[in-house]
Parts: structure tokens; C-alpha cells; sequence
DNA sequence: CGGTAGGAAGTAATAAGATGA
DNA sequence: ATCATCTTATTACTTCCTACC
């Protein structure tokens, strides 16, 4: 993508030759030499007849051009002409690159804009992947967790069972807790739900009710 | 970005007047009169002297030319000859009609890329929101799960302290669990830690390592 | 109102390097 | 190595649209 875009510098222009108000003009078709390398059937082509085309603007040109553009992209019509005359060029040409330009750097950002996209999209995929393994490892602890208590309630009998002494007897398990999308739909008969379930600091849960 | 382009299909060319083998030949910008709109200083511009320009194939040949390349991008010499002899117009042009066809097309296709991993990265930013949430949920119930066992512990007195006599005394709580990127750097010293901490179906722990 | 200036999008064609047969 | 074709970049132009006088 960068490899033929600063480096014709030296001989490339063969409208070197008219240095008139309009920079190149390409030799006819069939003028009197084809200094073409390939294309060697382009007869006909510009309307049956020689016909002058004009190319490319030289570096320095572009040059000039160019440290405009990167100072403004926008083109008011006194810097128009005054880059006109600096580069003996149509003020209409001026116009004509900078609209160009501005096409060109509007599908290079589109480009940029792109991969940055796409790196940010790939690491997110590779914490989602990490998120959704760190779920259900929290889960499964949970899980041995409640078979922990249970196993504890069972062996202390007669106890108090625990009613509610301390804030920590508060355990929830709403409906959509456990379900949904990782394949342990039947894991929340494991436990059971002390159906006594608020936590006070735990306002954020709200922020499911957009899904 | 689809409000301008298939419109142009009644009176847009003038040079209808002309079927010959080269389509379209506008008129020069001061051959004899000015059917443009604007641009009124179009003077020079094309080498000084009235020099048509051909410009815009008409719609049935695009029509054509679309159908072809709807089946295959590429154009193979023999294609390319068919066509212009049906359509009237220079192989080459054919040939710079494919090839600036390929390349809109793949800008189009870069533009529709685009947009489908912009919103693929936003569900995406949405999942991990979620999954971010659930597991500050999760993380919050193991510790009301721990607080819960801690106190059944203690209640129990000097009970068998259940060692292993079942796979849930599997308690794992590395290091790096409970810590990092969600602000609970100190929770872990909440939790009692067993120090023997294996559970044979967690293999998929080791997906942690990458991090 | 009309006419002009200018921007954005699309299009045709050219230029030059790379590639494959 | 020559030739055709491809790709990428570039020039110029057309059409549409908006704003301004």
C-alpha cells in the first residue's frame, strides 16, 4: 500500500517538456511515437484523433499541494488562486485536487477506522471468552459452596438453623439467575433457595432489566 | 449513500446522439455551446482547444456490463471481446469498466464490512457489560456463601470439620481469583483458604493463563 | 425567484508497478 | 523477456445537493 506512491520523482514525467500553465500533457495516442511500454493496441481511444491528455501533477507540485491539505482540508477561493499561480496550475485544478483529496483521505480513515475496529472487537471477544469461563468456574464454586452448607445444615441437626442473625443468610438464586446460554439449565435444583433474598448493596442487579 | 445513483437513467445523456462505436462524446467546453449548468470557466481545461470528452456509458450497457460482472468478477480476453462487440465500445473500455468496477466494489464491500463488525463489536460491548455485572454478582454470593459456611463452622464446634469425605470440599480460591479489574482487591481475605484446592473437572481453569 | 460557488459521490480514463504465462 | 491483465493511485469530470446572494 506504500510502495509506489513517493518514488516517482525523477524520470517518470515526460511532460517535463511543457512547462506552460498546464503541467503535463501526455504525447497523443498515435502522435508520432508510442513511448508506451504496454497498451499497444490503444488506437482510436480519444475520439479517433490526437488528442492531448494531461497527467499527473509533479512532486513538487503535489508537494505544495499536500502541505495545504494538511493544513486545511477545506479550500477557500483566495487560496485557491494564490496556490494556483504558485504552481502554475488552473485554479480549477487546485479544486479538482482537494476534492480528490479529501475523497481519498475520507476512504483512508474509513480504512484506519476499520482495523482499529477490528483489533478492539478481537480483544474484546478474547475477554468475553475469558468472562464467560470465569462465570461458570464462579458458578461451579457456588455450587460446591451450597453442597458445603448443605452438608453442614444436615450434620448440625437441631440447630437454629441459622434463621437470620446475620446478614450473611441472605442467598439468591432468582429465576434468571443460573439459566440462559451455558448449558447449566438444570443446575439451579441443586440448590436450594432459601427464598429470603436481598442484599442491600446490591443495586446494580437492576442493570439487567435492559436485557 | 443511496440517494443519488440510480436516478440518473432518463435525461442525463446527451450523448444518446451518439451510437456509434464510441458511446458517449460529450460536447467540448467551448466547441459551439455550453449545455452545462455551471462551471462556466471550464475554459483551456482540456490542452487549450475543443476536445470531446466521452463520458458516461449508457444505462443498457451498464445494465450489461453489471450483469457480467454479477456472474464474474474477472473478465477473461474472450468475455471481454464478446461484450464489447455487444455493447459497442472499445475492448479496452470494457476492460477499465471491469477494473474500476473491482475496485468500487471492494471499497463498497470494505464500507459493508464496516458497519457489520460496528455492530457486532456493540453487542459484543453489551455481553461483556453483562458479564462483567454477573460475575460481581456471582463473586458476591460465594462470599455470602462463605460468611454462611463460616458461621455453620462455627456453630458446630469441634465437629468432623468435614475434611474430604465428599468431592465438595473442594474450595478453590487462587490468587489471582478474586483480584484485578474489579475492585475487589481485598476481598479475598474474606475467605478462609483450604490450601487444597483441586477439582479434577476444572481443567478449563488453565484458560487463565494467557492473561 | 434564479444563478452561482462549492462539496460529496460516482464514473471514466490514465499511470505505473507487480505478476503470471 | 515480452505481453496482457491486475492493482493502486491519480486526474478530471458529471451529477446531485446545499448555501448564499
Amino acid at each position: 500500500m506504500s510502495s509506489h506512491q513517493e518514488v516517482d520523482d525523477q524520470m517518470v514525467l515526460i511532460s517535463q517538456y511543457y512547462p506552460g500553465i498546464y503541467t503535463q500533457l501526455m504525447p497523443a495516442e498515435q502522435g508520432a511515437a508510442k513511448p508506451r511500454r504496454r497498451r499497444k493496441k490503444n488506437k482510436g481511444e480519444g475520439s479517433g484523433n490526437g488528442v492531448m491528455r494531461k497527467r499527473k501533477l509533479s512532486q513538487e507540485q503535489v508537494n505544495l499541494l499536500e502541505l495545504n491539505f494538511g493544513n486545511e482540508h477545506k479550500l477557500e477561493s483566495e487560496r485557491k488562486d494564490r496556490l494556483a499561480s504558485e504552481l502554475g496550475l488552473d485554479p480549477r485544478q487546485v479544486a479538482v485536487w482537494f476534492q480528490n483529496r479529501r475523497a481519498r483521505w475520507r476512504s483512508k480513515k474509513l480504512e484506519e477506522e476499520y482495523s482499529k475496529l477490528k483489533s478492539e472487537h478481537e480483544n474484546n471477544v478474547v475477554e468475553k471468552c475469558r468472562l464467560e469461563t470465569e462465570v461458570l468456574k464462579l458458578k461451579e464454586q457456588l455450587i460446591e459452596a451450597e453442597k458445603e452448607i448443605q452438608r453442614l445444615l444436615e450434620r448440625g441437626g437441631s440447630d437454629g438453623l441459622s434463621s437470620n442473625t446475620s446478614p450473611s443468610s441472605s442467598f439468591s438464586m432468582e429465576p434468571p439467575f443460573l439459566g440462559g446460554e451455558f448449558g447449566m439449565e438444570g443446575l439451579e435444583k441443586v440448590f436450594y433457595v432459601p427464598e429470603s433474598s436481598y442484599i442491600p448493596e446490591m443495586e446494580w442487579a437492576g442493570l439487567y432489566n435492559y436485557m
